[in-house]
DNA sequence: AAAGCTGTCAACCGCAGGCAG
DNA sequence: CCTGCCTGCGGTTGACAGCTT
C-alpha cells in the first residue's frame, strides 16, 4: 500500500505566491497556529500543497525573519559553520538569528562559495619563480616556498574551512621571510588612481631590519608623501591615491601579499597552494592588518612588530 | 534599443527521520 | 517491530531582473 502523497498535484497551484494567498496563509496561522500542514491549505482556502504552505511560511512569511544583506559577522559565522558542519543549512541557520536555511543556502551558493573559489586555494602546482634565491634566506620555512601568482584556474573547488583560513595565515607568515630576503617584488595588477598604466611595474623593498621604531609605518617612512624605491618601469607613485597613509600602506602591503603563492606540502589535503589577492589584505592600523579569505575579512590578524610578522588567529584552533 | 547572458533567489522536489498507532 | 503520516532538510530548478554586447 503506497503512501498518500503529501502533495497531490491535482488542481494545486504552483509557482510564485500572490499577496492574497499570503494573507490567507498568515490569517489562518495567526488563528490556528503552525502545523497540520497537510490539511492547512484546504482549511485556509488555498489551492496549494501543504508543503508549499509550510515553505512559504517558514522562509518568507514567518514573523521576525531577517532579510537583506548579510553582515560581515554573519559571513564569518556562515563560513565557519559551513566548515564545521558542511551543508547543514538548517543547523547553520540556528546560529544566525532569524535567517532562514534557504536564504543562507542561497547566499552561500551565490556569493560565498564563489568568493572562496576565486581564491584558488587548491591549485595543484606551483613554481618558485619569484624568488628562488630569496628562499635561501634564513627565515625561509623548509616546507614552504613562495612564488608569483599562477594564472591557472583551480582544478577543483572545495569549501573553505576555518582551518584552511588559519593555515593560510600561517603560510603568509612563513612566506614573509623568503620574500623579504628577495627585496624585490613585482607589482601585480593593482588599481591605481591617476591613470597609471596597468602594465607599469614598480618594485620596492619589503620592510628591512628595524632598530627601535614603534611601527612598520614608521620604519618605512609611510606617509602621505611616501617614496618607494622603484626599479624597472617606473610608476608614478605620486599619482596613487595617497589621501591617507593607511591607504598607501594598504596598497603596498596588498601588493606584496598579492605576490605570494605558497605551497603547503603538509596540508591535510596534500600539496595545497594558497594565494592572496590585494583586496584580501587590509590595514587595520599602523602595525596590523587583516587577511581576508575569499574576499572576506576574517579574524586572522597579522601584526607587524618591528620587522617581524606574527599571526594572531582569533577564534580558531 | 534589443537580444543574449548572467546572477539571484523563491519555490519545488525527493528523501529521510521521527513519531504514533 | 511494522506501517503510514508528517515534517524537515538539502539539492535543484526556473522566473526574473540587471548587465553586457
Amino acid at each position: 500500500m503506497g503512501r498518500t502523497p503529501f502533495c497531490s498535484s491535482d488542481g494545486l497551484k504552483k509557482g510564485a505566491w500572490t499577496a492574497e494567498e499570503d494573507q490567507k496563509l498568515i490569517s489562518y496561522i495567526q488563528k490556528h497556529g503552525e502545523g497540520g500542514w497537510r490539511f492547512l491549505p484546504q482549511k485556509a482556502g488555498l489551492q496549494r500543497c501543504g508543503k508549499s504552505c509550510r515553505l512559504r511560511w517558514a522562509n518568507y512569511l514567518r514573523p521576525g525573519i531577517k532579510r537583506g544583506d548579510f553582515t560581515p559577522e554573519e559571513d564569518k559565522t556562515i563560513i565557519k559553520l559551513q566548515a564545521e558542519l558542511g551543508n547543514r543549512w538548517a543547523a547553520i541557520a540556528r546560529h544566525l538569528s532569524n535567517r532562514t536555511d534557504n536564504e543562507i543556502k542561497n547566499y552561500w551558493n551565490a556569493h560565498l562559495k564563489k568568493r572562496l573559489a576565486n581564491m584558488g586555494a587548491d591549485q595543484v602546482t606551483v613554481s618558485g619563480a619569484s624568488s628562488s634565491s630569496g628562499n635561501s634566506d634564513s627565515n625561509a620555512v623548509t616546507n614552504t616556498e613562495c612564488a608569483k601568482p599562477q594564472q591557472s584556474e583551480p582544478t577543483k573547488k572545495r569549501s573553505a574551512s576555518a582551518l584552511l583560513l588559519n593555515k593560510l595565515a600561517t603560510r603568509v607568515t612563513q612566506c614573509v621571510g623568503p620574500l623579504r630576503a628577495s627585496q624585490t617584488l613585482q607589482q601585480p595588477t593593482m588599481p591605481f588612481n591617476g591613470g597609471a598604466e596597468n602594465s607599469d611595474i614598480f618594485c620596492h623593498p619589503l620592510p628591512s631590519s628595524t632598530p627601535e621604531s614603534t611601527s612598520w609605518a614608521d620604519n618605512n617612512n609611510i606617509s602621505n608623501s611616501l617614496t618607494i624605491p622603484e626599479c624597472g618601469t617606473t610608476n608614478a607613485i605620486d599619482e596613487r591615491d595617497s589621501s591617507s597613509s593607511a591607504g598607501v600602506l594598504n596598497d603596498i602591503v596588498a601588493s606584496e601579499f598579492a605576490s605570494l603563492t605558497c605551497v603547503d606540502e603538509l596540508s591535510d589535503w596534500g600539496n595545497t597552494n594558497y594565494s592572496i589577492e590585494p583586496e584580501q589584505v587590509q590595514i587595520d592600523s599602523s602595525d596590523s592588518m587583516t587577511v581576508g579569505y575569499g574576499g572576506l575579512w576574517d579574524d586572522d590578524v597579522i601584526v607587524v612588530d618591528d620587522d617581524d610578522y606574527t599571526v594572531g588567529s582569533l577564534g580558531f584552533l
